[in-house]
DNA sequence: ACTAACAGTTCGTATGTAGCGAAGTATTCT
DNA sequence: AGAATACTTCGCTACATACGAACTGTTAGT
């Protein structure tokens, strides 16, 4: 095993600590999330997707046309997407995240910001230089991904820098 | 604002940047989850605590002990928990997360490692020392942060590095 | 203009889960 | 022995997801 391997072996296994670290904080959102993970499998797509069609938001869903609307009625209810006539073909109904259900997503996707914010104050000013670096290097690492996103799994074992 | 400000708010932007990146994957593992948002805060729960009391985890919970007992039988029959007599006291039945569980949720909460572990074999061996050194300071100071874990808010936009 | 295809909604049906309180059973404590 | 405790079962309610069939409105093709 090389050098570069231990490197690597050490930093996944750091970033596994902190992910259960977080995972398992009382503070976690998912403690207090009050929708189904059909309805924030919904808000998700439509946080990847912006405004998107009945019929293309059903096929991601995996679920029929009839079972979606259901599902987009309770969440149109609820205040959290918009569901609007395409301008263009007015058979087609576009739904989207309204400002509250983007709202949701945001501070569920970047949940754990305030404790890191709090971490990041704590630390002297070459550390706070060193993860500011790190974090550049990573992020276009990670945005710029060549591989296609199947191949990883994802979830609020959301690696960062 | 100071220096430091900036590169804290630098931090924080980048951070969420990725962080809606893995979000947004098609390869999230909430994509893909069949449980129920109280089975998986249930699973979470059992992966804080290890081995738990059904009253204590009813508690937790918020619910009451007859619904925790119908919310056990469920995961039991899934094999992702476990349930045994307490050897101190008869009445009392420790609940705790199977192997399957225990994968189930440890693949949860690491999930984009395998993107990540792409991502690190591509760096330069600069970069992925400047990568490991930035995820052993951060980790400690995650790990051993003094303020209780309650003031912020965490999820699967779970911080790292 | 007419017809077929399309997009979405409504309706009826089925299933599963969460949630409760009351009653029952077994165990522990006084 | 009796009271308190921990859990389970039961009966009930409510909600959400999921489906296919039928319906309505719109678009595209002839």
């Amino acid at each position: 095993m090389s050098g570069r391997d231990d490197l690597i072996a050490q930093i996944m296994e750091t970033q596994r600590e902190m992910q259960h670290h977080f995972a398992n904080d009382p503070a976690n959102p998912l403690f207090t999330l009050h929708l189904t993970l059909p309805q924030l499998k919904t808000l998700l797509l439509l946080s990847a997707h912006g405004s998107i069609a009945g019929q293309e938001l059903s096929a991601a869903m995996g679920v029929s046309l009839a079972t979606m609307t259901g599902m987009v009625d309770r969440l149109v209810a609820q205040g959290l997407v918009t569901r609007h006539e395409d301008p263009h073909d007015r058979r087609v109904r576009r739904i989207e995240l309204s400002g509250p259900g983007r709202d949701l997503i945001d501070r569920f996707v970047t949940a754990g910001a305030e404790k890191m914010r709090r971490i990041l104050d704590r630390l002297s000013d070459d550390d706070l230089r060193t993860v500011a670096h790190c974090h550049a290097l990573l992020v276009n690492a990670v945005v710029n991904d060549p591989e296609p996103p199947t191949s990883g799994c994802v979830g609020f074992g959301v690696p960062s820098a």
